[in-house]
DNA sequence: GATCATAGTCGTCTGCCTGACGATAAACAC
DNA sequence: GTGTTTATCGTCAGGCAGACGACTATGATC
C-alpha cells in the first residue's frame, strides 16, 4: 500500500506516570486530582500529553520532574546519584477509555526514595502520595473513614500493573536500593522489602543474603544509628543491576 | 488545562509483532520484505495501523492472524487450544524512528509452534521465518553466504527486545509450551530451551526438574517415538501459568 | 550507673534443589 | 544380535534457604 496520510486514524498519546516510594512502612503511589472533566475532582496518575518532538522517555522524565522535582536516572552515568528509576511499564489503548477522544497512554513506573510532600503546580492539597492498597481498594473507606472513589480511567489497573511490577523486579534486581536514600543500611533495606511485598522477613537471613549477594551493596565505611538500637553500617548500592542468587519472595 | 485538540500533536500508532518459534533446533522469527520505501526491499517485522475502533491487543490479534492465519490465545478461555501466546512488548516512539511521519508503535510478542510456511498476501517469497542470529547480526553474511541487511527501522532493537523477553520468561513461567504443539514429549521441551537459550542442557536432570514442577505437565498417557529411540511419554501443558521452582538458565 | 528495649550481626543446623554422571530400558537400523 | 538413539530412574556431593540461638552496641528509663 503506498503511503497515504489518510489510511490512518490520528491519536493522542500520553505517557502516564506510577510513582512509587515507601512511607510510613508502606508502599505509596503518587496521585494527583484532577481540575477539570471527566473524573473532575477524583484522583488520577500524573501524566500529560507527549510533545511532536520528543521520544517517550523524555516526556516520562519531563512530567516526572514537573510533578516531583526528580531527575531521572540516566542509565548511561551508572555512578550513584539520587535521580529515580525510571521505566517504561507498558501502553494502555482501550478505545473507551478516555471519553473525550482516542488515547494512547503509555505508561512508565519510577521509583523513588521517601520524598518530602509533593508539588502540583504549587498546590499541595492536589497531589498526594497515597499508600497502593488505599489507591486500590474499590468502593472501600480510607484510613480516615471517608470513602474512596477509585481512580480516574484506568488509572487502577495501571496503578496495579506497576506496583506488580515492582514487586516481581526487585527480587531478581537490585532495584529495591531506589527506594532508598543514596547511604542506607541493611535493615533499611529489609524494610523496603517488607513494604513493597508486605511480608515480614527475617533479619538475620536477610542480612546474610544481601551482603552475601556480590555487587549488590557496597560498605562506605560509615554507621548510623537513626533507626535506634546497635549502630548499622552503611552501604551504598553496588553495580551489579541483575542479584544472582535472587531475593525470593517467600510464597503465599 | 481545558480541552483543547489542538494541544496535542497527532500521532499514527502501529502494531508491530515479534513473532517467534522453534524451526530445525533454532529460534526463529517471522520477518515479512517491505515492498515499499522507506527501506524499500529490507526485511522488517511483520506489523500495521491500530484502527480507529481497535483495542492494541485486538490490532495485534489481527495482524497475527493475517500473517499467520494463527488465532491468538484467548486468556479467558484456559482450556488448551493451538492459539499462539500473545503478549504486549514495549512501545517504540522516538521522534525519528519512521521518516515519513511520528508513527509510535506498541510491539507484541507472539510465540508459536512450528509452522508451515508462512505466507504474507499469498506471496511466500515476502515472508520468511529466519533464525534470530542471522536477523540480528549487523552487517554479517547469511547462512548462503550473502550480505544481510539489517531489518527496516528500529525493528532490530525491537526484535532484540522480544528475544530477550522470550529468553527470560521461559525461566519462571510455562511458556516454553507455547512452542511446543498440543502434545509432546519432555524430549521436545528440552530442545525447546535448548533453542531459545542456545545451550545444551541434561536430559536427565531436566527430566527431572520439569515432571517435578507441579503443574507444569500432565500426562496425556500416549506415548510416541516420532523423535526415535525409546517411546516417550506425552504430555500436555498443565495449567500454571508461574513455575515453582523455576527453570534456571545456566550461567554464561 | 544498672537495667531494659531496640536493632544489628554472626553462627548453626536441617532440608531441598541442583549439577554431574552412572545405569537401565525400549525402540529402530543393519 | 549388535549398535545407535532417546527416554527414564538413581545416586551423590555442594550450595542455598528457612528456622532460630547467641551475642553486641547503642539509647532510654529508672
Amino acid at each position: 500500500m503506498p503511503y497515504d496520510p489518510s489510511a490512518f486514524p490520528p491519536f493522542a498519546v500520553t505517557v502516564d506516570l506510577v510513582v512509587l516510594t515507601v512511607r510510613r512502612h508502606a508502599l505509596c503511589a503518587l496521585a494527583v486530582r484532577r481540575g477539570e472533566p471527566p473524573f473532575q475532582g477524583r484522583w488520577a496518575l500524573p501524566g500529560g500529553f507527549v510533545r511532536a518532538d520528543e521520544d517517550l522517555a523524555q516526556a516520562a522524565a519531563r512530567e516526572l520532574a514537573e510533578e516531583t522535582g526528580l531527575r531521572a536516572h540516566d542509565p548511561a552515568v551508572p555512578a550513584q546519584d539520587n535521580g529515580a528509576h525510571l521505566e517504561q511499564l507498558a501502553t494502555y489503548g482501550d478505545p473507551k477509555r478516555d471519553p473525550r477522544m482516542r488515547v494512547v497512554s503509555v505508561a512508565h513506573l519510577a521509583l523513588a526514595p521517601d520524598l518530602p510532600a509533593p508539588r502540583a503546580g504549587g498546590d499541595a492539597s492536589n497531589a498526594r502520595w497515597a499508600p497502593v492498597d488505599e489507591l486500590l481498594q474499590q468502593g472501600g473507606y480510607g484510613r480516615d473513614g471517608e470513602p474512596v472513589a477509585p481512580l480516574a480511567f484506568d488509572h487502577a489497573q495501571i496503578l496495579a500493573d506497576g506496583v506488580e511490577r515492582a514487586r516481581s523486579k526487585i527480587e531478581y534486581s537490585s532495584l529495591a536500593t531506589a527506594f532508598c536514600p543514596t547511604e542506607f543500611t541493611v535493615g533499611e533495606l529489609r524494610r523496603v522489602y517488607e513494604a513493597v511485598w508486605g511480608v515480614a522477613l527475617d533479619p538475620r537471613n536477610f542480612h546474610r543474603k544481601v551482603t552475601g549477594t556480590p555487587g549488590f551493596l557496597v560498605p562506605t565505611g560509615g554507621t548510623t544509628t537513626r533507626q535506634g538500637g546497635r549502630p548499622a553500617q552503611l552501604f551504598r548500592a553496588g553495580g551489579a543491576t541483575l542479584l544472582n542468587p535472587p531475593m525470593l519472595r517467600p510464597e503465599v
